[in-house]
DNA sequence: CACAATTAGATTGTGTGCAATTAAAAATGC
DNA sequence: GCATTTTTAATTGCACACAATCTAATTGTG
């Protein structure tokens, strides 16, 4: 009876882990929100442009493997971005099939904004830098062994 | 200038652990999708079950503590556990703002079907029981502190 | 070359999440 | 004891997130 129970509060521990993801995820959205409310953005919106800043021209599906989102969800956003005239959507010429997404000027000075907000998210976490490191770690390995088993 | 560079590695820890959390939460979702489609249930969902399997009865407003989630969520969320016969809406007859949660003997059952979800889950995670347990408090420390920061 | 299979995005529909507002009930203050 | 404030849900509006489906473009194969 004893062993039984003390089974199942292993067995709840996934269930456990993933409300912690979950719940934290949240809280960091929570934190983000205020922030990037000065920029217009949204956090995936943040990510996105987080991703052009990092490199310009990007096509969609390559957007959609960075951040693991797929077509219904980032062609609204870029939609949305186009309209707050961060970026430009242009068919590429090669392969008409993508669309590459290029920032506006408007999109490359927004990066300079953008720059108080890692301060402001690192303050909030009250963590050693040593410690975000392991956790980001520790998280990116969960994930792509859930990925894994996903069947991705 | 090699120290300002580093800076904004150091900078940018936040950002990562932010979404290492986030794509994280996605990938959880991706594994529990398929198991939770059997009981005809979002992962959201499941979470309101697992309050009401451990204590039946309970406020919107204490599943959206316990959830972190607010009434903007809950409120359509439950009525189509209600529509779909998992639980019963009532006002309190003691309060009457607040609306009481109850499971019907279908919402009971789906406990037993239930059971199957956390060992795929434990098994999906491929990691050991303490690495689960830490990696759990971890992110508990982490979210509280976070929320805090936002100011709760 | 022809044509099936694949790929990239867009579209549609469902279900969260949350801010802001509203309405009703309960608690509080003077 | 009555007006004010607070509390609890519901509602509305906006923005993800993803499955399923669709279209157009490209690639692979004979």
């Amino acid at each position: 009876m004893v062993k039984k129970n003390g089974g199942d509060q292993v067995l709840a521990l996934g269930n456990q882990l993933c409300f912690a993801v979950y719940s934290t995820a949240h809280a960091f959205n929570r934190v983000y929100k205020p922030l990037l409310d000065r920029l217009r953005l949204t956090y995936p919106q943040y990510l996105v442009m987080l991703v052009l800043w990092e490199r310009d021209g990007v096509a969609v599906k390559e957007i959609g493997e960075r951040l693991f989102l797929d077509s219904g969800t980032l062609t609204p956003l870029l939609k949305r971005l186009e309209a707050a005239q961060l970026v430009k959507r242009t068919r590429s010429l090669e392969d008409e099939r993508q669309v590459l997404i290029a920032l506006t000027p408007q999109g490359q000075e927004l990066r300079e904004k953008a720059k108080a907000v890692p301060q402001a998210i690192l303050a909030a976490t009250a963590c050693s830098v040593s410690e975000l490191a392991t956790a980001r770690d520790q998280l990116v390995a969960l994930r792509d062994r859930l990925n894994a088993a996903a069947g991705e």
